[in-house]
DNA sequence: GTCTATAAATGGATAGAC
DNA sequence: GTCTATCCATTTATAGAC
């Protein structure tokens, strides 16, 4: 019962590490469905319950915020964590059911990848993101000749099938049953690992 | 030697159908490495050598020009046009040489799907496009079961390694040989088709 | 048919109060 | 730590001259 006479408002309390977070948050969604451009800082910012003064306080400009939730997205974005059974069925799955503790983890980084790919920094980003972390990663699960080139085709693959699955979504991809995807998906995806 | 006193003025003739042609074609490059947000109707019209003022006078607005500028990509895109041979194998140099007569009008309308995938209608227009022509098209190509099906996949095929080979380049993508990649697009085409 | 000049709106960034 | 108010650059769109 007893109030605290100073900064207990019934309403949000003053954090910078949460706010730091609900703004990255907010931005993330944004960028990933609007893209880079056509989201505000001002949206963003409303999103988060604050104003655009802090969303620059926190990350000195628009860019700089952008920068840092491209980062975090490829962090999370490991395809193969909590992989079981075969590469080319495991990769299937997760691209149309997505990860069982969080769907968007998946392909929120395509999104992101899709809806920025006419920022020329998103994309230096992503490349060397590729490069680095997620290629190798993948092209020694693949193994064996030409493993390298192999694991490009693959993230290839998963991502014009996202395109196609998550954007645009003709007719005969919103008519299908996940399972028929699946099969199919997982079907070519073999053809080029193995 | 006799100098046309009038209108005939040693720089360019005013013809408003050459202008309007030059204008799109100038829209179309920026569309496609720029995207909608970024390519500034300044930009468009100084390419074309002319003033903003007449690419609102020609098409309303950058959205109008921007349409405009879709729709004919779509037409432009006909990927069986010219085949001969195995569909896989044709479709795969396609993407790796583009055609022998104009190379990039075969990644220009990709380019563009690319570019605009945070434009809402930009996405309407290519869906609509996919439905109506492309993806019947390569259908009926396919033939057998589930050839609707089949198609999208090859088209997300397709897109998924333009992203890869024409944007994103990855260090083992640029390195590789024009023709191991066609034997490996091939190869996972085929699997998807067949 | 094309340009110049300008209107009008948008959106990112900042100063300073609380 | 957060907001209000404002600045400033940019960019689309238009009116009117030539």
């Amino acid at each position: 019962m007893a109030k605290r006479p100073v900064s207990a408002s019934p309403r949000r309390r003053r954090d910078a590490a949460a706010t730091r977070e609900a703004i990255l948050a907010a931005a993330t969604r944004r960028f990933a469905v609007q893209g880079y451009e056509r989201a505000g800082v001002r949206e963003i910012a409303a999103d988060a319950g604050v104003t655009a003064a802090l969303v620059n306080r926190y990350f000195g400009s628009k860019e700089g915020l952008f920068a840092e939730v491209i980062e975090r997205a490829l962090d999370m974005g490991n395809l193969l964590e909590g992989r079981r059974g075969d590469l080319a069925d495991h990769l299937a799955r997760l691209m149309v059911y997505g990860r069982e503790d969080s769907p968007e983890r998946v392909y929120t980084p395509l999104l992101l990848l899709l809806r920025s790919a006419a920022e020329p920094g998103a994309v230096k980003l992503f490349r060397r993101d590729l490069n680095r972390t997620e290629l190798p990663l993948l092209a020694e699960q693949i193994g064996g000749d030409a493993a390298a080139v192999r694991a490009v085709m693959v993230m290839a693959q998963l991502t014009g099938f996202a395109i196609m699955y998550h954007v645009l979504r003709p007719k005969a991809f919103a008519d299908a049953r996940g399972e028929e995807l699946v099969a199919l998906l997982s079907r070519t995806l073999a053809a080029c690992i193995g």
